[in-house]
DNA sequence: TGTACATCAGTGAACGCGCGTTCACTGATGTAC
DNA sequence: TGTACATCAGTGAACGCGCGTTCACTGATGTAC
């Protein structure tokens, strides 16, 4: 128990102050993007910037830390905001909740948001750890698309007709991620329920990276509509 | 004439130098990204640091110069494209010229498409030069929204149905758009067009900021599939 | 055609900064006997 | 309970670099008379 105790401390402290590393990251991510210096977060935590190396091996070792957690982030915000929904029959409900979740992480953290989907940056190679948590956002929408399938409430092959034929190899490809994610869909499904959920973040990164000033003021009303017609093209019922 | 051509002979080798300096930026941003570094392009042209300030007042000066000309070359290689269909009335065709060009200019110049579309750059605020090349992407696609409506190909109220309402602030800014791009159509078809572009740019931000790696390997053939199904969002006819 | 002057590209030193990472070290805290 | 030892957070100097921008200047070329 002693030593239990003792040793758990030493951890905690650990932790905390790997905490603030990153806290004084990301708020340096906010003003200088994904530029990280060291040496400006030592000083704001008013240590030796040798001192960060003992959490830390290297800067690209930050970095992932930072784009892992913003993964974890904003996944796990879809997720609450998706479970908080009672009406689980309610496909285009749930949908919206996570939209609307999404959006709202995106805007409040604008910059780690861009960290993960912005340009890449230069010189970076993610590592794998990063494949599980950036999969998170996935993983929720293909709740929402099997428990509608499973209850028989979205189509197999649901509107807009599935018009354009999928090539062979794409269909594989497309089932291979259904099995990924663990749900059983038909490919067309597949295809567009994953068509929605890139046309979300284009929609975000459009408002985020400034590509709506000048033209659109009304942000709020710009991605319901576009929500909605993302619902209309996976088929959800509303 | 003789002072026109000592004069014009000057012009043109400041002209040459200019595009000196930009074409070793350009490779400097496929490698570094947007953090450019005066002293290593003059180190590149091999000229001192200093003799940069001749052309660029400073190193925002050259970046805007950059964003510029990747506004104009992405905007320039969609209207190529498009003018290159013989077919006018085949709204579908120019439209999916259009994405393609875009899609091909971006997949041959990934840092220059990631400068205009990715992570704004920390501390750089676009001036406004930039607003018009900006909008070369989206007078393309105005051009094929209005030849189709004059031609009543395109029907005023396209499938999918405007099922969901926009509401009047929205629809008032959309008007604005439609008069800025100098096309006559509803409030619906100009929100569909531009969630079709909005769509096109999450696509193409998905494949090449590495969003589909370990997903989609076939890209082309899930490009193709997307841009079939953003002209039935707009509501071409195929 | 010849000469005085203006223009302008480019130089190189300097200012005042910044950086990631390593390494030998100090000193506090915890562990084992 | 007391002592020897191990662990580990943090220091501060150093290595070997980088940067944007300014400024007084040189020297070639073009212009005006």
């Amino acid at each position: 128990m002693e030593k239990r105790t003792a040793a758990s401390i030493r951890a905690r402290v650990r932790a905390e102050m790997i905490d603030e590393i990153k806290r004084a990251a990301r708020r340096q991510l906010a003003t200088e993007g994904a530029n990280l210096s060291l040496r400006a977060i030592a000083r704001e935590l008013g240590v030796a910037s040798s001192a960060l190396y003992r959490y830390f091996a290297s800067r690209d070792d930050l970095l992932t830390a930072l784009i892992i957690d913003a993964y974890n982030a904003i996944g796990e915000a879809g997720e609450r905001a998706e479970a908080a929904v009672t009406e689980r029959l309610d496909l285009n409900r749930r949908w919206v909740a996570v939209a609307n979740a999404w959006r709202g992480w995106a805007l409040a953290h604008p910059a780690e948001y861009a960290l993960i989907h912005g340009s890449p940056v230069p010189g970076y190679a993610a590592p794998v750890d990063t494949v599980a948590p950036a999969s998170r956002r996935f993983l929720v929408v293909a709740t929402i698309i099997r428990d509608g399938r499973r209850a028989g409430v979205l189509a197999p092959a649901a509107t807009p007709p599935e018009r354009p034929l999928i090539p062979a190899p794409l269909r594989v490809e497309l089932d291979a991620i259904a099995a990924a994610l663990d749900v059983e869909v038909e490919a067309g499904l597949t295809a567009r329920a994953l068509i929605a959920v890139t046309e979300l973040f284009g929609a975000l990164n459009f408002e985020l990276f400034g590509q709506l000033n000048n033209t659109i003021d009304d942000r709020r009303a710009w991605f319901d509509l576009q929500v909605r017609m993302m619902a209309d093209l996976i088929g959800l019922p509303h």
